[in-house]
DNA sequence: CCTCCACAGGAACTGATGGCGT
DNA sequence: ACGCCATCAGTTCCTGTGGAGG
């Protein structure tokens, strides 16, 4: 009977909220206890230990599936080490930094510099040969005598990019330390991919790989439990339904034992229902939110495509189910009707396995006898959500 | 049993960009 | 001012291939 939007005036005047502590539902909250990791604190803790006593502590392979709280643990740890050492007055220096958030080497190098506190003079973030950048690195800690360490998560994306320009830097990290006439350098890789050993240099494994973790899937019943947690500490009481828990476990739990999914699932959940004004968190809701990460998902990575691959995203959708020559042949009208220079067909079908990847379209490799060798693809979002993403773009605007 | 289609997908290269050291 | 270095999007050239149709 009232209004909706006083009601939704009343209840953000009024305070109340379901959710008390929202920082407690992301993923990279660090709790008190990391439910079911202590053994692998411990090992974390027990390879590392050596910093403390200022002699060159074991470099470390951490692997695991995502969410299952790799990341979590070792920054734990080495944060608790540094809490300690930061009394003793005896110089470490933490870094983290993740692969896949760096496009390249030199921005991996340069943001492990940046955080070891060299700056733009002293480091920038252009013009230099990769071997001088480490080169830096490597004066900054034995100028300072630090005791760096070098947390290196996805490492096995770094693996890739190394591959792919020849350098081995991976294997100059991990034996820094002979050249090292001050200080220290420790390396703790953390992979989600347990293969990932198998591509390296042996030599890298040997130096990399003295102390190996392995952080087993979660189970739903584990992953229960941490949501369980989670729950006390950041909702009120009772606000989150059984059945609803149950679900947010099952649909995350269930595949590959994702935590992450799993709290992003219960803190979307959360909102969902807040901005209903419902004081309980049901099942509903957790639908409603499995979707809405799914659809948001999409949107994103929709929207962040350059311009002809979005033309290539149309092409597929005009002409459903078709193959590679066909997909190309509609692009190539699409580009005269928006007025662009048309790529070549290579690049369409890099383009096309590149957005396979992404999930938003799928291919199927079809062998038609004399009729050659295609791959058929179909796209995986509906066309409404295509349209909605890339409304937005002029260029477009016209063919949509 | 062989042929030959219609592409897949690797490799090497190009040209532009941007910024370094000297 | 000059050469050098890394990176990126894109191109050129290439070799490889499962099976329908002869």
């Amino acid at each position: 009977m009232s209004d909706p939007i006083d009601r939704m005036l009343d209840a953000a005047e009024s305070g109340k909220s379901i959710i008390k502590n929202r920082e407690i539902l992301h993923f990279t909250y660090i709790p008190n206890t990391i439910l079911h990791r202590n053994s692998e604190q411990e090992q974390v803790t027990q390879s590392l230990l050596p910093i403390l006593k200022q002699s060159r502590p074991s470099n470390l392979l951490v692997y695991g599936k995502p969410g299952t709280g790799k990341t979590l643990v070792v920054k734990k740890v080495l944060s608790k080490i540094q809490e300690r050492v930061e009394k003793s007055n005896f110089p470490i220096k933490l870094v983290y930094s993740n692969s896949k958030n760096e496009t390249t080497l030199y921005g991996l190098l340069v943001s492990l510099g940046r955080q070891l506190g060299l700056n733009e003079k002293e480091l920038p973030t252009t013009g230099l040969a990769i071997s001088e950048v480490f080169k830096r690195l490597l004066n900054k800690i034995t100028n300072e005598k630090l005791n760096a360490v070098f947390v290196i998560d996805e490492i096995d994306y770094l693996a890739q990019l190394v591959v792919k320009t020849g350098k081995d830097i991976l294997y100059q990290l991990t034996r820094a330390n002979e050249q090292l006439d001050a200080g220290s350098l420790t390396m703790v890789g953390i992979s989600n991919d347990l293969t990932f050993k198998e591509k390296l240099d042996p030599r890298v494994i040997s130096s990399l790989g003295e102390e190996e973790i392995v952080f087993t899937n979660y189970n739903v019943e584990q992953i229960k439990k941490i949501l369980e947690e989670r729950i006390n500490e950041s909702f009120i009481e009772d606000a989150v339904e059984e059945p609803a828990l149950n679900l947010c476990a099952a649909l995350a739990g269930g595949e590959h034992g994702d935590a992450r999914r799993a709290i992003d699932l219960l803190r979307v959940a959360g909102e969902l229902a807040e901005r209903q004004q419902s004081e309980k968190v049901n099942i509903e809701h957790v639908r409603e939110a499995s979707q809405k990460i799914e659809e948001n998902k999409e949107e994103a990575s929709l929207k962040s495509y350059p311009l002809h691959e979005k033309l290539v995203i149309l092409s597929i959708m005009k002409a459903n189910g078709s193959s590679t020559g066909e997909i190309y042949t509609q692009y190539k009208t699409l580009c005269k009707t928006v007025g662009k220079d048309e790529l070549t067909q290579r690049r369409i079908t890099q383009m096309l396995s590149e957005i396979e990847l992404s999930g938003i379209i799928s291919g199927r490799l079809i062998h038609q006898g004399i009729h050659g060798r295609t791959k058929k693809y179909k796209l995986t979002v509906s066309s409404e959500i295509i349209k909605k993403s890339f409304k937005d773009e002029l260029t477009l605007q016209d063919i949509i």
